[in-house]
RNA sequence: GCGGUUGUAGCUCAGCAGGAUAGAGCAACUGCCUCCUAAGCAGUAGGUCGGGCGUUCGAAUCGCCCCAAUCGCACCA
């Protein structure tokens, strides 16, 4: 049992004890919550646990506190204080400190990936951008957030599985074709009027380019219902390919890509009478309607068009029912805050379908607008003027990208300035967490040559100097950190904590060294740091940003 | 007009399952390399937490109203 529990259950046991002795009123308690205080002097855990009883108790919270500290009894506790309006602040005896940091050292790598949950399965889909175009910085955002929060949810232990949903089945992929087709019409010296839903953006033109480089001008005799046939599917496996490269150097993988295609006519058919059949449509206009103000929505949806085409949000309703069907308890979607208008219909749909719309949690990742010489750019892709994934990684770097993108949480809006993330300069957070890593790798590579190594059992307890404890406090926090930025779905508290376990290594590698000391104390010191480094790694690793050896 | 999100130091943002004197980076200023990587450390300065009302022993955090920014409000995806 960790000490946290063990106090916490102290607590109880004291106020029970306070009860039993007439001191307490019966009845209710209060939950004791603990937390490791904002100032050192308060000592190792408080509780706010006196305030909270004061309302069920009818007393004084210092009165509380004092009658609970009395009770409180532990050959782990070194004292026990009052403060403030009815704080408790304990304060442990040094051994459990290290006591637990020397089952962390043990545990060795094994440290940070928790107890796996018994809890149904959780799918995250994110990304799933329409293969018809390169990926921007908007979707590097969403790519970001979505990989490390499945990191995330696998290192708090649950069973989470990713997933692409391939928008191929669409008007736009008719208009990809078309776009491809008018360009390629176009370099091959026709005069062509492009398509006004056409794609402008420069990767049409290379896939036109790739189509003539390898089949030369052999689809201009074809009529232009196969030539279009043809460049749908072509263009189609070319993008898609693309983005799972561009995605892959992004440090983004995914289990499943799920195919829109499959969907139709018949998964959607078959959605669409069974939500008949329970009365939640009707016809109006020759359209098939969702009665989805039913649910909460604010106006009824299209679900089949008046010329008998499904709309997009048909497929979506089959889609998550496909999804609830394969078993997940859990669904998350990571979608755009330009897509939040979508959110109400979709669980108005699954409510209709008998699920319970809660078990699908939709993330609003909010917008990414990007700064160049202090002017906004735009972001389109039809003008193709939008700044793409693959530059912003050429221009600033995969890692850091990926840690601008996730040291911010979900819903706040993002504005990126180009220029100040391609000077790479120490403005980058990312560098100070890396160079941290990097610094203890060349210490455990320096001591090497010393002959010094790691001990299987160092005297921690040679640890004292604050900047040293402090460090392990940090440390022992981590896998709580973990759990709790799964539970919330934030990635930037993980972010966060790199930043600050790193800054604490700073400050004790400025402090403190590990070669020229005595040879008990450099092993201790040696055990420390590199459970350190083995937990700037880790969480490094739930962001996607790589931990170098050396910088 | 309706709805989502945001508004915290000069700038970029953390903090928001209510708690003790609101934090960090950058920018500014002062120190620290004969010493394991100075992409570092130590320190100084900087705030009516957009405004108001309310709930509470206690509000940056919860509720309501207002203001501002932003994204939506299709038989587009």
């Amino acid at each position: 049992m960790d000490i946290k529990t063990t106090l916490g259950n102290a607590i109880e046991e004291a106020a029970r004890l306070a009860i039993a002795d007439g001191v307490f009123p019966e009845g209710e308690m209060a939950k004791v919550s603990l937390e490791v205080p904002p100032k050192k002097e308060f000592g190792d855990f408080s509780t706010n646990f006196a305030m909270q009883s004061a309302k069920v108790f009818h007393m004084n919270p210092r009165k509380i506190a004092e009658e609970l500290a009395g009770r409180i009894k532990g050959d782990w506790l070194e004292r026990t204080e009052i403060a403030g309006p009815g704080f408790l602040n304990f304060y442990l005896k040094s051994n459990v400190l290290y006591d637990s940091f020397r089952k962390i050292f043990e545990a060795g790598e094994a440290y940070g990936q928790l107890p796996a949950k018994d809890t149904a399965r959780i799918q995250v889909e994110y990304v799933s951008a329409n293969p018809t175009g390169l990926l921007h910085v908007g979707h590097g955002r969403g790519a970001a957030a979505g990989s490390a929060l499945v990191n995330l949810l696998r290192a708090a232990g649950y069973p989470v599985v990713s997933e692409y949903y391939i928008n191929d089945a669409g008007n736009q992929m008719d208009h990809l074709a078309m776009s491809v087709n008018a360009r390629y019409l176009e370099l091959l010296g026709k005069t062509v009027q492009f398509p006004e839903d056409g794609y402008r953006g420069a990767d049409i033109i290379d896939t036109a380019k790739r189509i003539i480089k390898r089949d030369g001008d052999k689809y201009l005799a074809m009529d232009e219902t196969e030539r279009l046939s043809i460049f749908k599917d072509l263009a189609y496996q070319e993008k898609l390919a693309a983005l799972k490269e561009d995605l892959e150097a992004f440090h983004v993988t995914f289990d499943e890509w799920f195919s829109e295609r499959t969907l139709h006519p018949e998964a959607i058919r078959e959605v669409v009478e069974t939500l008949r059949e329970s009365g939640n449509i009707y016809e109006e206009g020759g359209a098939l309607w969702l009665k989805s103000t039913a649910y909460g929505d604010d106006k009824d949806r299209v679900v089949i068009r008046d010329n008998g085409v499904p709309t997009y949000l048909a497929a979506d309703i089959a889609y998550h029912r496909n999804k609830f069907q394969r078993g997940f308890g859990k669904l998350i979607n990571i979608w755009g805050a330009d897509h939040h208008g979508y959110v109400c219909r979709v669980k108005a749909a699954m409510s209709a379908l008998g699920y319970d719309a809660s078990r699908l949690e939709v993330l609003l990742l909010q917008m990414v607008s990007l700064y160049r010489g202090g002017e906004l750019v735009k972001m389109s892709k039809r003008t193709g003027e939008s700044v793409t994934l693959n530059e912003l990684m050429e221009e600033v770097g995969t890692d850091a990208a990926r840690y601008f993108f996730l040291m911010r949480s979900l819903d706040s809006q993002l504005d990126f300035d180009l220029d100040l993330a391609k000077t790479q300069s120490n403005e980058n957070p990312v560098y100070y967490i890396q160079y941290a890593h990097a610094r203890i790798c060349s210490i455990q590579r320096q001591v090497e040559e010393i002959g010094l190594g790691l001990s299987d059992s160092p005297r921690l307890e040679l640890l004292t100097d604050e900047t040293e404890t402090d460090l392990i406090k940090k440390i022992e926090e981590y896998t709580e950190e973990v759990d709790r930025a799964a539970a919330e779905y934030a990635p930037q508290r993980i972010a966060r904590y790199a930043y600050d376990i790193s800054s604490l290594f700073h400050s004790f590698y400025n402090k403190c060294r590990i070669m020229g000391v005595e040879r008990e104390l450099a092993e201790a010191r040696l055990a420390l740091v590199s459970v350190a480094a083995h937990v700037i790694r880790h969480s490094l690793g739930i962001l996607g940003v790589s931990a170098p050896e050396k910088m």
